[in-house]
DNA sequence: GTCTATAAAGCGATAGAC
DNA sequence: GTCTATCGCTTTATAGAC
């Protein structure tokens, strides 16, 4: 058995450390155990400690996205498909709303600000591959664009509502809308 | 002027500071500054320390919204005068999707089961509240529920993605379609 | 009911051996 | 590149004077 983990494996280690406790509340401790590294090591591979962490974790969950949500969107073949392939993705990914969208929880906490490029980022890119594939659908311009927004307005406000609730059911009507709203005229 | 503060201005200074940093982002320090206390004074006010405080402004949050959103909602007119009220009440105490819901944050974050009850029963108050003005308003109880979770998912989201860029525009966007969905047929 | 002082633990971060 | 050991600071919480 291995006992040392690729940069990709590390990165999936300290993304669901985030996620579970947050920047704030994860020590580094916690970040040093999940990866299976002592203090130092880490140090070693994160000269700037906690900071960069989060912010080479927040670059991870952008590449994941980009091959799971993005990409997808970009090259199905109609928008219809596009969005069930990111609906299939995302249930999984976020467990049906028992796990958290990392950028929205750094969002809402105080630490917004010292990852703001990256926080706006995410969420720019994703609502303009939805518009994309909207407009490639036939859709107007700006049309689009607000429905791309309200969509992942939607998703977002899922996972807040099915965490809060202990259940899953308001992230999978979610989906459910998501798919409906762009199958309609 | 006066030194000290009464127990419900006391409240409103600690909500402010945990919807700034966050449960775990917040110290004991950062709280007694807020109420302009000193260590021991906060903790003769709050024997359990941060979790009494949490929970407590907790309960406070409950009591501002059965103020501001529950009771609006049951004793309007109609439900679009119900709808209105609520609107205009959130625009102001989210300062238009600049400041976040605290049970939302908690909600999201490691702290979640530790204020459960709290979290939950918030949730499913403001989701009653809107459904039973919309069964007054003739529609079923059961579409009457679902669009009541609709209704609290897109303001939640569109908080997460207004903080997440920057903008007022998702959280207004938001508003307007919660009073348009209760005017439609 | 407010204050100061202090305890005890955990935190992020660094130094240096191997 | 990993480890152990340790520094200095902040944290929550308590004790006891006024």
């Amino acid at each position: 058995m291995r006992t040392t983990l690729c940069r990709e494996e590390m990165m999936d280690c300290l993304l669901e450390v985030f996620r579970r406790d947050g920047v704030e509340g994860a020590s580094v401790v916690d970040l040093m155990r999940a990866v299976g590294l002592q203090k130092g090591s880490l140090y070693h591979h994160f000269p700037r400690g906690k900071t960069e962490i989060a912010e080479a974790v927040l670059e991870h969950v952008e590449r994941l996205f980009e091959a799971m949500v993005f990409s997808p969107l970009r090259e199905a073949a109609t928008a219809v498909d596009g969005v069930a392939a990111m609906c299939h993705a995302l249930e999984v990914y976020f467990a049906q709303g028992r796990k958290v969208c990392l950028p929205a929880l750094i969002g809402l906490g105080p630490t917004r600000d010292q990852f703001g490029t990256a926080i706006e980022g995410f969420f720019q890119r994703w609502i303009k591959a939805l518009a994309d594939a909207f407009i490639k659908a036939g859709m107007p311009a700006d049309a689009a664009m607000l429905m791309a927004e309200q969509t992942v307005v939607d998703i977002q406000g899922a996972i807040v509502v099915a965490r809060a609730l202990g259940q899953s059911e308001p992230f999978l009507r979610a989906m459910k809308r998501a798919n409906q709203r762009v199958a309609l005229p």
